[in-house]
DNA sequence: TTAAATAAATGTCATTTTTACAATTAATTT
DNA sequence: AAATTAATTGTAAAAATGACATTTATTTAA
């Protein structure tokens, strides 16, 4: 015979105005520390980046991690993934997503935490270093990511699948670029993401077709003599259609 | 200037043999219950089906609630989702995805507890009553799904969204049915799970193209006059492609 | 036994989407 | 004025999709 689950008996006795306040109401149970930790995504134009911070303390001084920190008594974690991001990078409003819960009971050596990951893609022009310089962060191309502490390798790779499958389906990768942005930027971000290339015609016939896109009257001639036309997210258009299957990466099996 | 963040911070304390063994290394931090809720479903040739659960006593009493429980010392989450709906219907080795953490710091009213939330695929067949009587568990068709407890609706909600989401890439709705399955009972499925109507010949021809399944010999007569005829999932086909994009809905715009 | 009824199984054509592939254009530099 | 560079644009074949009806196997009723 199975065990009542606790779930279902919380103590009445917690009504009881002489119960120790420090008892709570559901008895006999194991409270937890909960943290969230946030892959943040950048993209600088040549590689998609992470943002590690360096632990100055021991144990593991010296070793890479991804930014966290407890979930505190009156927030969520949503509201404390923001909370971390913004002491991190300075920005609000990004995008920011759970993707993972991690729990294993040995996932932190000094104490069982559960972890609630998310991803994070920022502009990363709008990142400013000296925010958190306590912090000493720094970015990192993809494949040049130094080991992490804990289960942080995994939460990464994780994230990086996460923002592959995802981006094949939905127009999050626009998030990692600012305001205005060329199709050949637009493709250079999608060819680092996969890994691969794509032909020229077909991409942005594809991203065209989706109607997210504005052309801009103006050409951003940095980067070559003949000049690449603007184009911003239609706002509405992306919001509308953001959770539909747009399909990006037409066939990305072997990709992602 | 922002706090050092705790998780950065262990407490040296610890260390001295003369620390009170019931302080934590982390320290000011707020430990938090951790519990996870299942939403189970299941198919019973006809409709999609959630299993519910009635709470016996107050607070709450007779509303129904999700399958849940708190995370134990020295498990896991999946570890914890395992067990618990292995105590509500004796099965075991499940499909079972984490979807969605619930953090909100009022979610309890009892009190603070933070819920990773999974879903889970049965074949309803392997599913016996007696099991969990102590839960008075109870299938629910997904349109008559009663008011549930906390957020409970919410979970459900966005439970019944991933389903619908994953099961137009990926064959994991295969995993609600017998290991023996006709093409007729197939669809009604899937034309459940979106709340539609497909064509009997593009959807066979969608299905059959992924080269997953394995037409039997025998027939299923138990439905029609002449008979449909079985097939089986190809095991290895299905474990080699099941991350892979298949589009079993190939326009699910509209149904998501 | 034959006919009627039922639901399963199957095929085709038009349309859309995808893939593969190369020439032209705009601007700068020599 | 010519050469260079990278952006822009088009087309045809192949594959996938969507729309649509007839044939087949079997049981039941006449």
């Amino acid at each position: 015979m199975p065990r009542k689950f606790s779930l279902l008996i919380p103590s009445l006795l917690n009504f009881s105005p002489f119960f120790p306040r420090c008892m709570t109401k559901y008895q006999n149970q194991t409270r937890i520390l909960v943290a969230v930790d946030c892959v943040v995504f950048g993209f600088d134009g040549q590689k998609l980046k992470l943002l590690l911070i360096k632990r100055g303390i021991e144990p593991e001084r010296n070793k890479w991690s991804l930014m966290g920190g407890f979930v505190e008594p009156n927030e969520s974690a949503d509201q404390a993934a923001i909370r971390i991001l913004k002491k991190l990078t300075g920005l609000e409003g990004v995008y920011l997503e759970q993707f993972q819960t991690y729990s294993d009971s040995e996932r932190d050596p000094i104490e069982r935490t559960v972890s609630i990951a998310y991803f994070a893609l920022i502009d990363i022009n709008l990142y400013e270093t000296q925010i958190s310089e306590e912090y000493h962060p720094e970015w990192f191309p993809l494949n040049k990511v130094p080991d992490l502490i804990f289960d942080h390798n995994q939460m990464m790779a994780m994230a990086k699948e996460k923002l592959r499958y995802k981006a094949a389906l939905h127009p999050i990768l626009f998030e990692l670029l600012p305001p205005k942005f060329t199709l050949p930027l637009l493709q250079s971000l999608f060819e680092d993401v996969y890994e691969t290339s794509f032909d020229k015609r077909n991409f942005s016939r594809k991203i065209l077709s989706t109607g997210l896109l504005l052309k801009q009257k103006d050409k951003d001639k940095e980067n070559s003599k003949k000049g690449a036309f603007y184009y911003k997210l239609d706002k509405k258009h992306y919001q509308k259609n953001f959770h539909k299957f747009l399909h990006f990466i037409p066939n990305p099996n072997g990709l992602i």
